[in-house]
RNA sequence: GGCCCCGUCGUCUAGCGGCCCAGGACACCGCCCUCUCAAGGCGGUGACACGGAUUCGAAUUCCGUCGGGGCCA
């Protein structure tokens, strides 16, 4: 194969969202399978909408992601500029050069026109596509027009016949041109439509291939008319099916958190979303869930992308979200720990070594049923309260038996000598008092889990109370034995 | 409405004519482990949209129907 070429195209008018970020990954993955080079190009010829904060975002998503491009933003390179509104000269050049070829034309209707004649022929049950009115219009019509003061857009010149596209993933697509109606290719402000555009810097850029949304299949007859006309090679296509939600539409914010940067948020791991993006649409074989990114690399071919659409399914990305954070390491979970934590008002932004050492404890304890960084707070929280606030059912059901109350006074008495004040001893203390009182180990063990971390779900209670050291468990027994006596 | 894409368990998928009365993963259910919750292990429920055709043989090829989605305005 040539060098390999690919980009990744977004308009900045919004966060980069799941199917965005799946799009980056497969175009990312491509390029560094074959050793070629992936670049960033920015699509902001949509003046109203583009936004610089959303640039900012959608870069610093793809970053966070830990994907990276060779071109583009901040990074430069050769082929530059990549944005598109720092581009306007360059398409207007290979616009006249359309026109001076015949391939396009001076089309002088107004949108409100346009949208008249539209649903004029709708009305008559007509199609409602563009009727060609300008196409044929003589030197002398031009000129009145234009004596009116009219800005005219320029529309490419459509052929009879037939386009196929040769897709990487598809295969051969046919388009018959007599459905496809001459198109505008540069609106009347200068500005150049997507289609326009995407040809010419798709070929300035020399990209080889455009790996995007099955949404552009029906463009791709359209550029490659341009292609054509303009007398550039062909880049190979490959149209990646969509990302749907549950109710099989096009993944929206109406199903629930899209954007990358509410997962970065929620306690998400760029290695699980980026596994978990990649499954939507690719498989190595029957078995293997699980890639590193080595492995993807290695391994991700074109021909291994499925056609069929697929839908989001929050459950796996849980779920593998919950995988990766059991093979991370303990530190490093412990830094994202702080951030939610902080968030959550329960430890200070910048914890000092002697705090981080008690996090990473904690997180080591919390670590395998977590599923996102977020839990640490709600499973985690009462390791940094003060005071432990009850969970009402869990207090009426292991707080409010008979031999409670005593049970906890005396093994707070027993832990109160316990030395060192660590599992394995809390363990023998504990399982101690309930073979001397007759009792099963998880009547005293239950109890004491209640009180001192106020939920009936915890890690193992020994651990936990060997990190919430000895001082914090009596007087969390304490605390309980005073609520019991005081009737809850 | 026109054009285009897609159609295997609820979901993601393996399957590219016989290895498939269809395999894996998530979810769900059960069992084991166990101080709880998880994690982990073991097992289970569960799908080739439908109808024709081709073929000795079809989830796999072809045609049609139906369904879903996208694009164009």
């Amino acid at each position: 194969m040539d060098r390999v070429r690919v980009r990744f195209a977004p308009s900045p008018t919004g966060h980069l969202h799941v199917g965005g970020a799946r799009t980056v990954l497969f175009n990312w993955l491509f390029a560094r399978h074959h050793g070629g080079a992936f670049v960033l190009r920015i699509e902001d010829t949509d003046v109203e909408r583009s936004t610089e904060a959303s640039v900012d975002a959608i870069i610093d998503s793809i970053k966070w992601l830990g994907l990276d491009w060779d071109e583009g933003p901040v990074v430069g390179g050769r082929y530059g500029p990549y944005f598109q509104s720092e581009r306007l000269d360059i398409y207007r050049e290979y616009a006249d050069r359309l026109v001076a070829t015949g391939h396009a034309y001076p089309c002088y209707c107004t949108p409100l026109e346009l949208e008249d004649a539209r649903k004029a022929a709708l009305g008559r049950g007509e199609s409602a596509g563009y009727s060609g009115k300008c196409r044929h219009l003589s030197a002398d019509e031009r000129r009145a027009l234009e004596a009116e003061g009219r800005n005219p857009a320029l529309r490419f010149k459509v052929d009879e016949g037939e386009t196929v596209v040769n897709d990487l993933i598809r295969g051969e697509v046919r388009f018959e041109n007599r459905f496809i109606d001459d198109f505008i290719i540069l609106k009347s402000d200068g500005y150049p439509t997507y289609n326009f555009a995407a040809v010419v810097d798709d070929t300035l850029m020399e990209l080889s291939h455009i790996i995007r949304g099955d949404e552009h299949l029906p463009n791709t007859p359209k550029q490659i008319m341009m292609y054509r006309a303009l007398g550039f090679d062909l880049p190979r296509f490959a149209h990646v099916s969509m990302i749907l939600g549950p109710d099989r539409t096009k993944l929206s914010k109406r199903h629930g958190a899209t954007s990358i940067g509410q997962y970065r948020d929620d306690g998400y791991l760029p290695d699980a979303l980026v596994n978990y993006l990649v499954l939507l649409g690719w498989a190595y074989d029957a078995t293997q869930q699980i890639f590193s990114r080595e492995e993807l690399i290695e391994k991700f071919t074109l021909e291994k992308v499925s056609k069929n659409p697929a839908v989001f399914d929050p459950e796996k990305l849980l779920w593998m979200n919950g995988h990766y954070l059991r093979e991370t390491d303990v530190k490093t979970l412990a830094g994202l720990a702080v951030e939610h934590l902080a968030r959550a008002g329960l430890v200070s932004g910048a914890p000092d070594e002697h705090e981080m050492a008690h996090i990473e404890r904690i997180v080591g304890l919390l670590r395998e049923r977590m599923h996102t960084m977020k839990d640490i707070v709600a499973q985690g929280g009462f390791f940094f309260t003060g005071e432990v606030l009850y969970d009402p059912e869990a207090f009426e059901k292991f707080l409010t038996r008979d031999y409670v109350l005593e049970a906890l006074r005396d093994v707070r008495r027993r832990l109160e000598e316990t030395s060192p004040f660590a599992a394995v001893e809390i363990e023998k203390v504990l399982r101690g008092y309930a073979a001397e009182v007759g009792r099963k180990a998880g009547d005293i063990i239950h109890p004491v889990r209640v009180a001192v971390t106020g939920r009936a779900a915890s890690p193992g209670i020994f651990e936990v109370l060997e990190v919430l050291g000895k001082d914090v468990t009596c007087s969390r027994l304490d605390a309980a034995v005073a609520r019991i006596s005081a009737g809850g």
